[in-house]
DNA sequence: CGATCACGG
DNA sequence: ACGCCGTGATCG
């Protein structure tokens, strides 16, 4: 069997390859030498640990000495407590200069710290902060979205551990940030790391019998990673699969199979079995793109998939980063991609080259881009590209042999590692471990089904209602040339036009500082001048029109579009959609007709409906739910307007009204305040909304909290639990599950803090109310599956299911899909369902069940 | 590439 | 200065 090492000579970190360099007291190699007293030195007693910081302070500079000053002494307090050893410090750049340092003193300081390493021959290494890894390996690495993360280098060819640490002076200021750097650096210091997998390889399956062989390594453990590599977009026809490779829990070989066998029945029969096999284990690093493209170009459903390496780490750490290249630092793996990634930057660049020229030459001689696209692209070596598409999706077909399938066994190999990583971390966390049996993993293969699936669209109507639009948009545009020669896209142009040349006043700033040109501002000028209601509705129409070419380019052969359903789309647990982004539709509006025109673009096929069913007011129940008021709760079981039993509930304290005398605006504030509550606005806010003063505003909300009396308890609590333990958690039946961040609650800005305390409340529920739309997207799709169901799941809308169903089965469907919807052990009583049909996504209408 | 805006829930 | 969570387009 041909044997591929996936490291042909062991990667080297930058500072390896750098020439060591005396220091140069008379330095003038970057901008810092201006305004320095003196060059700071390394200093300490060799053979022990390197410790690498960012740079010196003032006190620093006073003494020529690393770390003297208030953050270097914390950091030589906590070195003392917990090492015996020797050490030497020493810094990325070694001058002092006010405010940030120029963006080359790392590169040119980093030949002193190339001899500081020579001398220092340490066995350990600690990199505080992002410009000590940099200046160590020559890559951004974000430590604190990368906790945990490890690299390598050689010291008389043993390998030496560098760990990466966030810069003790972000704990100056906040106290979670500080356990953070004093737990990493109890680990920095005593973890004991595998040896650096420099000696693995791939081999290329290319018999029955190799297949036999490799089959077997892989079912002999407690399961196998996977990862696919392809040219093309998925659910086109020209999708080809370029390789594939497996790689068994623990082992250091990966089987790798390439187009050729993967096409070729016999050979690969043995990875189909296991691969549809249920109970082998197996899973990836958002291996839903893998199983789709194993369905898509092999018609292989992969089942049996037990984990997703990025699922996993958003789960676990939230504000970590889920880029399997990001990941890799977390098993000493970093930099993977490098080496194709440099040249696959090229191969996008020859591409664009190439589809560039095509585009002008066809502008030209007046004919069609894609024949010549087709042409040039050929000349060129390359096959051709639909307009539209992006090239990256193409370039890993001309990547040399080697170098790809080196990339995709490294990735496998990085996968199969956090895999053991990941799953130990899960074990270990109870609440995490329960909601991702519960609904992480059933969602996750769930949604692979949901994004094959796909959403239908009529490309005509599509066609059309971008037509329509430009014509508006046109006519727009020649009444706004009367107020003078200027583009209405530009928001300066615009403030410009309003605020200088119409002498319009800005209602407000914007965060920048800036005039607005909001739309909400705008509205408040309506009638100061003709020029603002065409404004605002070309800024509406404007965006309505983007989103045409956005879909058009992302319908697939099949004439549908499969959007990208991100389970880790959002801190608070929500998945989020991509590519395009189906979640953000404009409404349908009475009031404009262009509105609805846009989602009527979404048709059902002949012969089926479109079915939505959405969770009503599913935040207020959460809320009703997760504090225990009972007030609340009786509103919410009693099936009254929620928040027109509000409004008659404050009532007499509020407007000395009778509860039968509530009429509709009093329900309208009621509403506002509910709201205010549920996102921690703040009684400014809620003041200006309210076009009251704060005192009526404190009023009103504090009326609310009086009707809801464990509300505001609750409130609070979210609040303490996040001041004493940074984080803020989800529920799911009625224990914690999903735990977010919020370390800036600590923060000495007030924004940040205030932010966090209403973020802890917020997260509670908004991603408490996401475990259930979650855990039903779970169940309905396997139903469907399993119980071979005459429906598709085609998107998910944060509290909504859209569906496409036969006709003849909308209700059985309906009725399931509620059912499961509101069946959940403790609160699925609290929850119910709106349902609506219709043959087009902007035309539905109420279907009572 | 950050700031600003617009869309959804 | 004060609303949470997203994605995408556009401008400078």
């Amino acid at each position: 069997m041909e044997r591929i090492p996936l490291y042909p000579t062991p990667p080297k970190a930058l500072i390896e390859t750098i020439a060591p360099s005396e220091l140069d007291f008379n330095c003038g190699r970057c901008a810092l030498a201006a305004g320095r007293k003196t060059v700071v030195t390394a200093e300490g007693e060799a053979g022990g640990l390197l410790v690498v910081g960012q740079g010196p302070g003032r006190h620093e500079d006073a003494e020529g000495r690393p770390n003297i000053g208030k953050s270097g002494q914390y950091l030589r307090d906590q070195l003392m407590h917990r090492w015996r050893g020797k050490v030497v410090m020493d810094n990325a750049y070694r001058c002092f200069g006010a405010g940030e340092p120029p963006a080359d003193a790392v590169a040119k300081c980093r030949p002193f710290l190339a001899q500081t390493l020579k001398e220092a021959k340490p066995t350990r290494v600690l990199a505080l902060g992002d410009r000590a890894i940099q200046s160590l390996l020559g890559r951004n690495v974000p430590p604190l979205r990368t906790r945990r993360g490890y690299a390598w280098l050689y010291n008389d060819g043993k390998p030496i551990p560098i760990f990466f640490l966030i810069h003790p002076a972000a704990g100056e200021r906040n106290r979670f940030l500080r356990r953070y750097f004093e737990e990493d650096l109890e680990w920095a210091l005593t973890a004991q790391l595998p040896p650096p997998p420099w000696s693995a390889e791939a081999k290329v399956v290319a018999t029955r019998e190799d297949a036999e062989e490799a089959v077997e390594d892989l079912l002999s453990t407690d399961w196998f990673s996977f990862d696919v590599e392809a040219s093309g977009q998925l659910f086109n026809r020209d999708y080809r699969i370029l390789c594939a490779s497996f790689a068994a829990l623990g082992r250091e070989t990966v089987w790798m199979l390439e187009e050729e066998t993967l096409k070729n029945r016999e050979v690969f029969e043995p990875f189909r079995r296991i691969l549809t096999d249920p109970d082998v284990a197996k899973g990836g690093s958002g291996v839903k793109y893998d199983e789709n493209a194993f369905a898509w170009a092999l018609d292989c459903v992969v089942k049996g998939i037990v984990f997703d390496v990025r699922l996993q780490r958003k789960l676990l750490e939230p504000e970590g980063s889920g880029y399997l290249d990001d990941m890799a630092e977390l098993v000493g793996m970093g930099g993977h991609k490098q080496e194709a990634r440099a040249q696959i930057d090229e191969i996008v660049k020859g591409l664009n080259r190439a589809r560039a020229k095509a585009r002008a030459r066809s502008e030209t001689e007046k004919t069609q881009t894609l024949m010549f696209a087709t042409e040039t692209l050929a000349r060129l070596g390359y096959n051709p590209i639909p307009e539209g598409a992006d090239a990256e999706a193409y370039a890993y077909g001309y990547l040399p042999r080697d170098v790809l399938l080196r990339y995709n066994g490294r990735d496998t190999l990085v996968t199969s590692k956090l895999s053991a990583l990941k799953g130990i971390e899960l074990s270990r966390k109870k609440p995490q471990r329960r909601i991702w049996e519960a609904v992480v993993l059933p969602a996750a293969r769930a949604i692979r089904q949901v994004e094959a699936w796909g959403m239908p669209v009529d490309r005509g109507a599509v066609n059309l209602y971008a037509q329509y639009m430009d014509l508006q948009l046109g006519k727009l545009r020649a009444t706004l040339k009367q107020w003078g020669d200027f583009s209405p896209s530009s928001d300066p142009q615009v403030a410009d036009l309003l605020y200088n040349k119409l002498g319009l006043t800005s209602p407000w700033q914007t965060k920048g500082g800036k005039p607005t040109t909001e739309a909400d501002a705008l509205e408040q000028l309506r009638d100061k001048h003709p020029a603002v209601p065409v404004l605002l509705e070309h800024s509406r129409f404007e965006t309505l029109r983007g989103r045409c070419d956005e879909w058009l380019r992302n319908i697939r052969d099949d004439g549908r579009i499969h959007t990208s359903i991100n389970l880790d789309g959002a801190r608070t647990g929500r998945a989020s959609s991509s590519d395009p982004n189906l979640q953000s539709i404009v409404r349908p509006d009475p009031d404009h007709p262009e509105t609805k025109m846009a989602r009527d673009c979404f048709v059902a096929p002949p012969g089926t409906l479109f079915l939505m069913l959405d969770y009503k007011q599913i935040e207020y129940r959460m809320m009703g739910w997760l504090s225990g008021d009972e007030e609340m709760l009786k509103v919410i079981r009693s099936g009254v307007d929620f928040h027109l039993a509000t409004a008659q509930l404050i009532s007499r304290q509020m407007w000395g009204i009778e509860p039968g005398d509530v009429k509709k605006p009093h329900r309208s504030i009621a509403k506002t305040v509910n709201f205010a509550v549920g996102f921690g606005m703040t009684d400014e806010t809620l003041a200006d909304l309210l076009k009251c003063s704060v005192e009526e505003a404190r009023k009103v909300r504090q009326a609310i909290y009086g009707a809801y009396k464990k509300l505001p308890l609750y409130i609070e609590r979210c609040k303490e639990i996040a001041r004493k333990d940074g984080v803020a958690w989800t529920y799911w039946e009625g224990e914690p599950a999903r735990c977010r961040p919020m370390w800036r609650i600590a923060d000495e800005d007030n924004y940040n803090r205030s932010k966090a305390e209403n973020g802890a409340f917020n997260t509670a529920v908004q991603g408490s109310a996401a475990e259930f739309c979650t855990a039903s997207l779970g169940k309905i799709v396997h139903a469907i599956v399993e119980e071979k169901l005459p429906a598709e799941l085609v998107l998910p809308i944060h509290d909504a299911l859209l569906f496409v169903v036969p006709k003849p089965f909308v209700r059985e469907i309906a009725a399931r899909a509620k059912h499961e919807m509101t069946s959940f052990k403790g609160c699925g009583d609290l929850l119910e369902v709106d349902i609506e049909v219709g043959e087009r996504w902007g035309s539905l209408e109420h279907l009572e069940a």
